[in-house]
DNA sequence: GTTTATTTGGAATGAATATTTCCTTTAGGT
DNA sequence: ACCTAAAGGAAATATTCATTCCAAATAAAC
């Protein structure tokens, strides 16, 4: 059996993908069929039953253990659990992305070209994966709350930042929550139930919004959710939620779909706030 | 055995949320554990086994296969692609998209679709406008600097606090300037000359980080800019700054090609830092 | 064109893992 | 305090699924 490579392979998947890139033309005709298929369908390969993803690829099981094995892995098991980690968006650490980039930096691909690709991915998805519906019904709570509270922490918090700029120059009322140093039984305390929550928050999700979330559900404040994925624990079926996904380069992810999102959000709720006071003045 | 439910269980996440919400006083302590967990850790259900997920949890394996029968599912493994598909991301249904398509297709565009189309072009425009040497040398100023300040207000302050989060996190020492509640002339006190002022504004330019700015030249103390015009006050020709243009929709003014600029710089800013340090420790 | 190495498909194998069963424990009611 | 019913734990069982092996096919070398 020929090994195209036999020292440790990629942990991290962002690792993977430049590596498939450079080994591409060496592999096997089926094998070259996996690989584009994983790279295109990385959260089928992390999902699926071998039997399944071959069976969508269109090649045998035993190519894709084969394809796995070929990488350095020890069979497909090994090379599933590193696309699910993944998915899982567990950040590696600051230092190791550092690493990556700077091993991925003699492809001729600037800094710039990669940031800004994954950035006009990111927002092309967003484009296809929100529903304008959705974005609507978002803006219509915001814009019937007596008060907006805006909620979010980390790589939230210039989204926070910015809805909350941008809403109140739109006229809508708006209070940022998260700077604040009350305890959590406090910030609940303001909350009224003719008030909106708007929960920003990815992964990992910092604790302290998920429990303001909670609170108000339990308090039937409406909650407006922005977040990375539907099973973020902060989206709910009763609520509104909004999902954005940002592409990653070697384990650093931007924010420009989110603030594109966050600007649509903003911008709609100002119009139908609009729209209800001049129903109020006639 | 108890069955709490026997109609069809939610075949989404989303739905099974609330649906929990609702039964969960009728459940026994054991199953209670569970679906805390479930609720707080969606992603662990999804991807790992029966026997690691019970462990996390602190019940035995049955517990699990309990609590899933008792929703309604067959077993565990139902449960679980119910987990795992609402992490894929799934498209919007189709038939919203034709919907969005038709609406779109007649006269006005979606809101959505026209800010996502704008994002995109101002990021198709930074990758044009912008030299990767410029942002390497702008990188490089903010990597030798004993302390980065940061300073931007109004609709760069997303801006701001993106920057000095992601700094901070890369290892650069960076603190907020805008934020604090000094005078003009206390802020140039702390500046040091073997500091750097990364400043960010955009028009109608906001005078306090202009003044700043200029005290800073004065004082020999390096800036680095970031702006969306050569014209801008801030930019001047013995300093080093970056111009990024947001396309703007009937008025309003996106950031979406600005945070992706942000975070160009600041990732290259760590990696020529994590050089510097790796040659004074040899 | 023949031989050799590599690749490929398909069935057999074996490991991993969900599920069931049975027995013990706990709790609630009389 | 006793009885009954529900709940929980542990291990046996059944199923699913990855992996391996071998033979057939294809491509490469001579």
């Amino acid at each position: 059996m020929t090994k195209v490579i036999q020292v440790a392979p990629p942990r991290v998947f962002s690792e993977l993908k430049p590596w498939l890139q450079d080994h591409y033309q060496d592999l096997p005709k089926r094998l070259q069929s996996v690989a584009v298929f994983a790279m295109h369908n990385p959260e089928v390969i992390a999902l699926n039953t071998v039997a399944s993803i071959s069976d969508q690829v269109g090649v045998t099981p035993s190519a894709m253990v084969r394809f796995a094995k070929s990488i350095g892995y020890q069979g497909f098991s090994d090379m599933q659990t590193v696309f699910q980690e993944s998915m899982r968006h567990m950040p590696q650490p600051y230092a190791e992305r550092l690493n990556s980039m700077q091993r991925s930096a003699g492809r001729e691909q600037t800094v710039l070209s990669q940031f800004t690709q994954a950035a006009a991915e990111s927002i092309a998805r967003l484009e296809q994966n929100v529903a304008e519906s959705a974005l609507l019904r978002a803006s219509e709570q915001l814009a019937q709350a007596r008060m907006v509270y805006i909620a979010g922490q980390g790589r939230a918090e210039p989204v926070v930042t910015y809805l909350h700029y941008t809403l109140v120059k739109l006229g809508v009322q708006s209070v940022i929550l998260s700077g604040m140093h009350h305890s959590m039984a406090d910030k609940a305390r303001m909350l009224r139930t003719d008030d909106v929550l708007l929960a920003i928050s990815f992964s990992p999700y910092t604790a302290n919004t998920r429990e303001l979330v909670d609170i108000c559900l339990l308090n039937k404040t409406k909650v407006v959710a922005l977040t990375d994925s539907t099973l973020s624990p902060i989206a709910r079926a009763d609520d509104y939620h909004l999902e954005v996904l940002e592409e990653e380069v070697s384990g650093f992810r931007g924010l420009s779909a989110t603030m594109c999102l966050a600007l649509c959000l903003a911008v709609e709720t100002g119009r139908v706030r609009a729209e209800l006071d001049e129903k109020l003045n006639t």
